[in-house]
Parts: structure tokens; sequence; C-alpha cells
DNA sequence: TCCCCGATTAACT
DNA sequence: GTTAATCGGGGAG
């Protein structure tokens, strides 16, 4: 997997269901004491201008300011008082769209990520949006970094994935916008979160 | 100031 | 399937 060259400024200034697909394939990339941790994406939600389900729907406050700034920046938010989850801002300064990455699949320096982790299972170090933040060790501290020019995090081009093997669903975790099918998958892939497949039921007799 | 609840997770029954 | 953990944001009063 070779990394291509490294995202730039225009190619997150674009709305934000489009930047979610596109995202997928692509490589996450964090410099961490010297060792390149990396990650394929394979699972994105997009949040945007006029979304119940957004941060940014009821105005820019001090927690949500980075998704109204320029796009390819970095915006880490914390919830239920103990999780970091990264996004990426999208869109055109002052809209306020984002897109959360959910999971990706380890790539390199996955002995750092475990030791972040506190867990051994690969397929579960960068599974679900805190757990991929806490396994590339980002916190607060990296909100508002520039993810086109900073040091330390970035995204690079990798292998995108073509349309056809991409799912969309309905996003996790929310309340409203449940009707936007603004989730993305890769389709086949076993990385991502979410609810387990269905196993087979038993058949209740009677 | 008070109070509810969250773009989650892991560990339960 | 259900629930505790844990705390800041932000609306209500």
């Amino acid at each position: 997997m070779t990394l291509g060259a490294r995202l730039g400024r225009a190619w997150y200034a674009r709305p934000s269901p489009e930047v979610a697909r596109d995202l997928l394939g692509r490589i996450l990339v964090r410099d961490l004491d010297g060792r390149r941790l990396s990650v394929r994406i394979v699972e994105t939600e997009a949040y945007g201008q006029d979304d119940p389900a957004s941060h940014s729907f009821r105005g820019m406050t001090r927690r949500n300011a980075t998704m109204f700034g320029a796009a390819g920046h970095a915006y880490v938010y914390f919830t239920y008082g103990m999780h970091w989850c990264l996004n990426v801002v999208t869109g055109a300064r002052g809209e306020g769209s984002a897109v959360l990455i959910r999971a990706g699949e380890p790539l390199e320096g996955l002995e750092v990520m475990a030791r972040n982790r506190g867990v051994d299972d690969v397929r579960r170090l960068c599974r679900g949006p805190a757990n991929l933040a806490r396994a590339l060790g980002l916190d607060g501290a990296w909100d508002g970094i520039d993810l086109v020019r900073g040091a330390g995090l970035r995204i690079h081009a990798g292998a995108p994935v073509p349309r056809s093997g991409v799912r969309a669903t309905p996003r996790i975790g929310i309340r409203e916008g449940t009707e936007r099918p603004w989730r993305f998958v890769v389709a086949g892939d076993g990385w991502h979160s979410g609810p387990r497949i269905a196993r087979a039921r038993h058949v209740r007799e009677g």
C-alpha cells in the first residue's frame, strides 16, 4: 500500500457526503514519537448544514468552532465524559460541515496502537470513532490542526474505493436526521464498526 | 445554578 | 437486549 500524495485543501472543500465517500480507501497517517502510524479509512459519516444531527446545527459555539473554519482541518470533540472523536472539516468556511472518521484498517505501527488502546486484537484497534482516536493518540489538543500543511496528522491519497464498492447507510448513534444515508462503509469489509452481522437465530418452537 | 444528555464503549443478562 | 462509566455543553429558569 503506497501512501500517494497528501490530500490538498481543494479536495476537502467539497460537500461533506462527497468527501465522506471519497475518504474510503485513503490513508490516515499519524506521526507519533518518531513512529509512523497509518490506517486505511473504511468507515465515515458526513455531517452538514441544516442537519439536525450535526454539532453545527444550532450555530457556532466554543466547542464546534473548528467546524466553521477552513476545510482540511481536524475537528476533534469530547463526548460521553471520556471519548475523543476525529473529524475532518469540509465545504466552505462558515458552513459548519465535517466528516467523522469511524473506523480504519491498521497498516503500520500496530504495536503502538495496541499499547494506546490496551487491546491486542487488530480488528478492534481502530473500530469505532473513539477507539480510532485513542489508538492514534489523539485528543483535544489536536482540534483545529491543519491536515494539509500541519505536522503530526495528515491524509494521503492511498487507493480510493470505486463507487460500486461503497455502501451507504443511515448514521449511527443519532436521533434526528436518520433518513439521510450519510454513513459510508467499504462493502464486504470486515473492519467497520456498528452492529455486528446478525447471527442465525435459533428457531423458537411453539 | 441546575439539569439533562450525548456523532461511545465494554461488559453485562 | 440493557446499562454503567463520566463530564462538559448548553438550554431552561
